[in-house]
DNA sequence: TTTAATGCGGACCAACTTAGTCCTGTTTAA
DNA sequence: TTAAACAGGACTAAGTTGGTCCGCATTAAA
């Protein structure tokens, strides 16, 4: 578990045919059939990430979806909230310092939160570092992402 | 979201509190007024870190449940998994090298699939960096997690 | 030997979430 | 004027989750 949902998973596959096209729209019929994704949800997808800023629409015949920036301005981070909110394992740590008062009743006893804000901002980092424009390289290990330290880029730089 | 279950999150404190007795052994019922988590899910979730070998448990009047481990050598990545499953953002990356096949009707088109090899394996690995006992430390950024890394690669920031 | 405390295993349920469908607008190029 | 396309919902079926409850097995201690 500790699943994306399928809705995000979509988002992102869709996004990254786009991103192939260097700045053409595409319909949501297009992407549908190029990527075999349903069309529905194709279309609620994108109606989201247009909605969180990361797609341009434009409606009407000849109409269509477009990026709203260069694909390596955008980071998977972005792309993950705009479909699902906060990247946050736990509860509390999603809302900012403070959550919202109260909405963990285990706040007065719990020992752990702190840490959390911590690990929790480890994979947001993790994320962050790439963007969708890694996603369309062919190559899947274009980064030293664990390879012991090739770059000083090194996700989450967690090395003890 | 992206979301531990509630279980999870109570795994979790459950354990650290029972890290902290150093070998004593605590009963669900003790662990439950301590934590304020409801007795009913304590049992359920010790039960189940019970069946993954984290915990010993020992029947009987005066039984209770114990580390099965050092808490230095049980690692965060081995709980969560314990608790649901396989650490893995996506489907197809969560049953090892092979997805079963037909598991993602995407298969064929699916560009993206390398890539999330690489990326559930970063977050494997930040997670299994921290240990229980980590976690049970009062101080919340005991390790250089993110600190020796002022570089301007963070993205994360998505709710300040 | 009896008793009471404790874990074990499972069935069960209500509430919520998710993915997917569908429909009625509105906009716009041709 | 028309048809293609997005906008914004309502809606539903299926699955998941958190939580409860029960009877059984085990064991220390009285």
């Amino acid at each position: 578990m500790l699943r994306m949902s399928k809705m995000t998973d979509y988002g992102i596959v869709l996004l990254t045919e786009l991103a192939r096209g260097e700045g053409e729209t595409r319909t949501a019929r297009e992407l549908a059939e190029r990527t075999r994704v349903p069309l529905p949800s194709v279309s609620k997808v994108l109606k989201g990430l247009q909605g969180a800023g990361l797609l341009v629409s434009h409606r009407g015949a000849s109409g269509g979806y477009g990026l709203a920036r260069p694909a390596r301005e955008i980071p998977l981070t972005e792309i993950i909230t705009a479909l699902e909110g906060p990247v946050s394992l736990t509860e509390c740590g999603a809302h900012g310092a403070h959550p919202p008062a109260g909405s963990c009743e285990l706040e007065r006893v719990c020992q752990v939160r702190g840490h959390w804000r911590v690990i929790n901002r480890t994979i947001q980092d993790a994320l962050g570092r790439l963007s969708l424009a890694d996603l369309c390289a062919p190559v899947p290990r274009l980064i030293g992402l664990n390879t012991p330290n090739p770059n000083p880029a090194t996700v989450g730089g967690v090395h003890s």
